[in-house]
This record gives structure tokens, sequence and C-alpha cells, in this order.
DNA sequence: TCATCCCTGTGG
DNA sequence: CCACAGGGATGA
């Protein structure tokens, strides 16, 4: 579910609630997030609430809270509701608390002394190292923008988008886009995320993603998920093909 | 660079 | 029943 838009919508909800509150508590639903709740020395004060790609940072005073919501997990704002379905750790505050909810089970929450993810420059940031990179690969560009190693942020929706908004098709190699494509798609994937960070992210048909106060996203994808449809700018049917094992969708008449 | 796996839910 | 799902680690 969230790519960097919807983490970073999740990470400026959370943060004004929790900076500067105690974690008192930790409580794992699901066993397989027990030894998290017994690492973590508590309580200690949350000290900031960041994002580092798609990753989560809790930076509390003496450690690091690492969370990855991976497909289908969110982090939900709790105050005095029943616990939803599918919660899986407590994080407990006086005043109220942090839901980590993820139904696949999926997602990861780690207790670190520093980050140490493996990560590209961030998808949000200046994006000039793109014209070398991209020259050293013959991964399909699509697959290449896909590795965090690379760049780190944009997910199945947004490479989609980025790449139609560019003009480019998926398949292509990395390594044979001009230096003119290639601004195109610096631009491309700048314009795609604020676009869904203005809307608060994506929220697709089986409708999981909700920001942490239980908003949907506005974000309506050009291509993604629309296979057989038209193209919002010939009307060509939208295309899905398999690339790096996922769904990719593309218009065959705008992306060359 | 690929297939496979993790895990569960939903929709055709 | 099978296909598919917003992500990523792993081993061949």
């Amino acid at each position: 579910m969230p790519e960097l838009p919807e983490v970073e919508t999740t990470v400026r909800i959370l943060r004004p609630k929790v900076l500067g509150m105690n974690l008192l508590a930790l409580q794992a639903l699901d066993p397989a997030l027990a030894p998290v709740a017994k690492l973590l020395p508590l309580p200690q004060p949350v000290q900031g609430l960041t994002r580092r790609g798609k990753y989560i940072l809790f930076q509390l005073s003496e450690k690091l809270l690492v969370v990855h919501l991976r497909m289908s997990g969110r982090l939900a704002w709790h105050e005095k509701e029943p616990i939803p379905d599918h919660t899986r750790l407590i994080l407990a505050f006086p005043h109220g608390a942090v839901l980590f909810i993820d139904p696949r089970r999926l997602g990861t929450v780690e207790v670190q002394d520093g980050f140490s993810e493996e990560l590209g420059p961030d998808a949000l940031g200046d994006l000039s190292f793109l014209e070398e990179a991209l020259k050293e690969s013959r991964a399909p560009i699509k697959v290449w923008l896909l590795d965090q190693r690379n760049i780190a942020g944009l997910g199945n929706i947004y490479a989609a988008e980025a790449l139609f908004l560019a003009g480019i098709d998926p398949r292509r190699r990395a390594s044979s886009l001009s230096p003119q494509e290639v601004s195109k798609l610096k631009a491309a994937i700048h314009q795609v995320l604020h676009e869904a960070l203005a809307a608060m992210g994506t929220t697709l048909f089986d409708k999981t993603y909700r920001t942490p106060v239980g908003e949907a996203g506005d974000y309506e994808p050009r291509v993604y998920g629309r296979e057989g449809l038209p193209c919002k700018v010939c009307g060509t049917p939208i295309e899905r093909i398999e690339l790096g094992g996922r769904g990719t969708y593309f218009c065959p008449h705008c992306q060359k």
C-alpha cells in the first residue's frame, strides 16, 4: 500500500501528536512482535518522527524504533474507539496511542541504535544524480525505479505514474534514456509525488490505505490499475504487463 | 537478474 | 478455485 506520499502523510499527521511525548509502553498483539516490546527500554520521550524512503523513524531518547508498512500496514492514531482488527502493536502514550495495523503481517517494526538501511537518495530531493546513475543500469527503467537502493520512496503506483507523465515506456533500459528524457523523468517524479502528497496519498478500491486519523487519500492514478480503460490523454486502452514480477500499467501510445 | 517466499484478504 | 495485491529479502 504505502509509498512515499502515504508514509510522509502518516508522519506529518502523527508528528504533532507524539513529538515530545513520553512513549510509555509497547503492547504486542502479534506474538511475532513480542521481541520488539521486550527490547525497548521504556518510558522514553519521542524526540523526532521522520521518514527515510518508506521507513518511519520514531527517534526516542535512547533508541530508534523503525517501522516499515510494506504492503498492507498502516499507523493509526487512537484515543478511545475499540481496537480495530489486525492491530499488531500498540504504542501507548499518556493521551492516546499509535496503532500498527497490518492484515498481511508483512510490515516490520525494529529497535535499532542508528538507521542502517541501504537507501538511495530520497525521491523528493535533488534528482540530478539520475543523469549518471541511469547510465549504469541495463534494467528496465521501471524496475530500476522500484529498487530502493537506487532511489528511495517510489513504489509500484508512482513509478508507473511518473513514467506515464514523462512519456517513457516502462520496459526501456535505464541506460537508454536520453538526457532530455531523464530531465522529463525527474520533473515527472516530483510532480507525481507532490500531487499525491497534496491528496494525502492514494486509496484504491480495496480501501486499505487510510491516514492515521482515518481519511482516504484522493490521488487518482492516471494509469495504475486502469487496464483496458482509455488513456486520459489519448484514449488508447491502458495496458498491463509484468515487469520484475510486478503488474505494470502504461499507455502504449503516450509512452515510447 | 530472476524466481520464490513472506502472509492474508478480496474479487473474479 | 485461482489470480492478484501498494514491498522487499533471499538464494540460485
